[in-house]
DNA sequence: AGAATAAATGTAATCGCTTTCGGTGCTGGT
DNA sequence: ACCAGCACCGAAAGCGATTACATTTATTCT
C-alpha cells in the first residue's frame, strides 16, 4: 500500500495525499477529510525511509556513550530521549564500552547521513577529526570535553566541582586527605585531580604523592585502589573518590579492614547515583544534574539541526555537594516516604 | 558526492561501483582496484538511506525497552547490542517509562518500515495487537512474555525461581514469611508471587494476607512496604522481594526500625544486581542472565528477519540462587581482585 | 461582468542506490 | 573454425515519497 494508491482510491494527485500528512493547511477541508478517511479506512502509513531519503532528513540521532550499563549515563539519556521524543527524533544507541574503535564507527553513521546528528557523551576521538566533523555535522558534546574545541559542549565544572568535594573534607578537619582519581587518560579524571590538588594548596596542606591512586571506573577498582591507601604507614583520615561506584567499592574495602566509614575514614564520592541513598553511611557526593545535561544537550543538538546559530561554546551546569553520612558532622539521614533520591 | 560520480571517475557504470561494494567477486581485481582507489581517493561515503529504501532492509533494529535507568534492562541492552554490532545492525532505543501508549508508539516503526524487526522487553500491549503484529514482522520478547502468545520468548522460569527463594527461606528455619510483590498487572510479578505461594503451600505454611504486601519497582516502594510488613503485630521473620531495588529499600526500612538484617529479618531479592554485592549486607538473590537473554534475544530476532525456520516458542535460560549474607547461615563475602560481581 | 489575484490541485522530475537483463569478449572443447 | 559457456560489465528501470512548476478553480475587486 503506498501513497499513489491512496491517492488513486480517495480521487486525488499523489502530491495531495503528501501534503494532508505534512502540509495540511495547503488542501481543502473537503480534500483532506476525503483522503484521511482513505488512508484511515485501508490503514495507510507512509513509507518513512522513502521520506528520508526524498528530503534528506532522517529525524533520527545518534547518542554515542562510554557504558550504557552505568546510572550516570542512563540518566543523561533519558534526559536526551525525552526531548528526542518531543521534538520526534529517533536516537540510535551507540556504546561504546570506552573503546575509541567503537567511538569512531559510530561516527561514520554521521558520514553516510543515516542520522541528522549526534550528541556525544564521551570524547576520544582526536580533537582535530571531532572539529572536522563538526564543520558537516551537528554535534553537540556532554559531560566530557576536549580542550579549545570549536563544539558546543555542556557540562559541569569538574574542577570546582572537585574543590568543593576536597574542601568538606578539609573543613571537616581533615589534613591527611588522598584522592582515588579516574584513569588519567580521560580528561574528567585530570579536572578532578586538579580541583582536589588546588583545594589542598589554598590550605597549605602537603599532598604525599602515595595519596594520589589511579583507578580504573569500576567498584573493584575502588575497593583495590582503597585497600593499597588502607596498606600505608599512615593511611589517610578522609579520601575524595573519582566517582560514587568507586567510592562504594572504597568504603567496602575500609569495612573490611575492620575500620569505619566515616569514623576512621571520611569519604565523599561524585556523580550522586542512586546508590549512594541506599549504601551504608549514605554517601555525600557531588550531584551533576544529568538529566538536565541530557536535555541541554539535545536540545542544543536541535537548535542546530535547525540551523539555528548558538551563540556560547560552553554550556556549564550546577553541580550540587550533597552532604550525608559518609563524612560524619551531619545527623544520619532518613528516608521520608517521598525522599527524593 | 554520490556513487555516479565515482563511477564517472572511474571509468565504470555505477552498477560496477555498487558491485565492488556489495558484492567484490563479481567484478575482476583489476576494475575493483581501480574503483577502490577513486573512493579511497575522494573519500566516497554511500548514501545508506538510498541503500535502505532501494533494498527494503534497514539493518537497523528496534530495542524497546520499559526503564532504561534500571541495571536489569541495561544489562541486557548490552547483549542486545553485541550481536547487533557483530550481525551489522544499528539499534534504537525506546524507553517507554512503562507507558503502554509509548510503547504502543514505538511499535509504529515497524509499521513505517524503519526497523527490520523488533525486541520487546515489556509486553503491555494487547496479546491480539501483538500477535496480528508478529505476523508481519518479526519481533521476539524477552525477559517479560504473554500466555499462549505465538511470538518467540526468551526468559528464565520466575515460578520456579522465585519457589527457590522462598524455599531458601524455607530450608532456613523461616515460617512467617511474607512477600513483597510487583505491581500486579505485570504477570512476572503474578508469577513470582505464585512461585511463593507454591512454596509455602508444599511446606504446609500459611500465608497471612498481610504478608503480601503489593509495591511499585522502586527503592522506596520497597522501603514503604517494608515498613507496612514491620507495623504488623507479629512482622515476618523473612520476606522475598520482588526485585533487588525494592530489596535495597525494605533494608533501610528494617535497618531504621532498629532491626536488623538477616538476625531479626532475613531478606532475599531478585535479579542480582551489581548494587546487591555492596549493600550491607549483601543480598542474597536470584540471578538471571541478563546478558544473556539480551544475547539471545537478539540472536532469534536476527534469525527471523533471515526468515530462518524457529522451531520453539520459549527459551527459558536457567537462573540460580545466589546465596550471600542477607539471610544469615553462611559466613559474610568478600570481595577479591577480581571478584565476580 | 471581466480581469486580476489567490487557493487548490495535478504533473512530472527527482533523490542515490541496486538489480535485472542483455551484450561483449574470452576460453576451451570439438 | 565454430559454438557453448562463462566472466565481466553497462543500460535502464524502479524503490515511494516530496516539491517546483503548471494548471485549474474560486474569490475578490473595480
Amino acid at each position: 500500500m503506498k501513497m499513489s494508491d491512496v491517492a488513486k482510491m480517495a480521487n486525488v494527485s499523489p502530491a495531495t495525499v503528501s501534503r494532508v500528512l505534512s502540509n495540511p493547511d495547503l488542501v481543502s477541508k473537503q480534500t483532506r477529510d476525503k483522503v484521511l478517511e482513505v488512508i484511515d479506512k485501508v490503514n495507510y502509513q507512509p513509507h518513512i525511509v522513502a521520506r528520508q531519503f526524498r528530503t534528506k532528513v532522517t529525524k533520527t540521532i545518534l547518542a554515542v556513550v562510554p557504558d550504557i550499563t552505568s546510572d550516570f549515563f542512563s540518566e543523561v539519556l533519558r534526559g536526551i530521549e525525552h526531548v528526542a521524543i518531543n521534538e520526534g527524533y529517533q536516537v540510535i544507541l551507540g556504546d561504546t564500552e570506552h573503546s575509541l574503535e567503537r567511538e569512531s564507527d559510530y561516527v561514520n553513521l554521521l558520514l553516510q547521513k543515516q542520522v541528522d546528528g549526534m550528541v556525544l557523551l564521551t570524547a576520544k576521538l582526536e580533537k582535530e577529526r571531532l572539529e572536522e566533523l563538526a564543520e558537516h555535522f551537528p554535534i553537540v558534546l556532554a559531560c566530557e570535553y576536549i580542550d579549545g574545541l570549536n563544539v558546543p559542549t555542556v557540562s559541569i565544572d569538574n574542577i570546582s566541582a572537585a574543590r568543593k568535594a576536597t574542601e568538606h573534607l578539609i573543613h571537616l578537619g581533615h589534613k591527611q586527605i588522598a584522592h582515588i582519581c579516574g584513569p588519567m587518560n580521560v580528561i574528567l579524571s585530570r579536572d578532578r585531580l586538579r580541583g582536589f590538588r588546588q583545594a589542598m594548596m589554598s590550605h597549605d596542606l602537603d599532598v604525599d604523592p602515595s595519596f594520589i591512586q589511579e583507578g580504573g571506573l569500576t567498584i573493584e577498582s575502588g575497593y583495590n585502589q582503597m585497600t593499597k591507601l588502607l596498606a600505608l604507614e599512615t593511611p589517610p583520615t578522609g579520601v575524595f573518590v573519582y566517582n560514587d561506584e568507586m567510592a562504594m567499592g572504597a568504603i567496602k574495602a575500609v569495612k573490611e579492614s575492620g575500620l569505619q566509614v566515616p569514623e576512621d575514614i571520611a569519604i565523599v564520592g561524585f556523580d550522586n547515583l542512586k546508590m549512594s541513598m541506599v549504601i551504608e553511611p549514605h554517601l555525600t557526593s557531588i550531584d551533576q544534574p544529568k538529566y538536565d545535561i541530557g536535555q541541554k544537550a539535545m536540545n542544543l543538538l536541535v537548535q542546530m539541526i535547525n540551523k539555528e546559530q548558538i551563540k556560547k561554546r560552553s554550556f556549564v551546569m550546577k553541580d550540587e555537594l550533597i552532604i550525608r553520612d559518609s563524612c560524619g558532622g551531619k545527623a544520619r539521614s532518613t528516608m521520608p516516604p517521598k525522599a527524593s533520591l
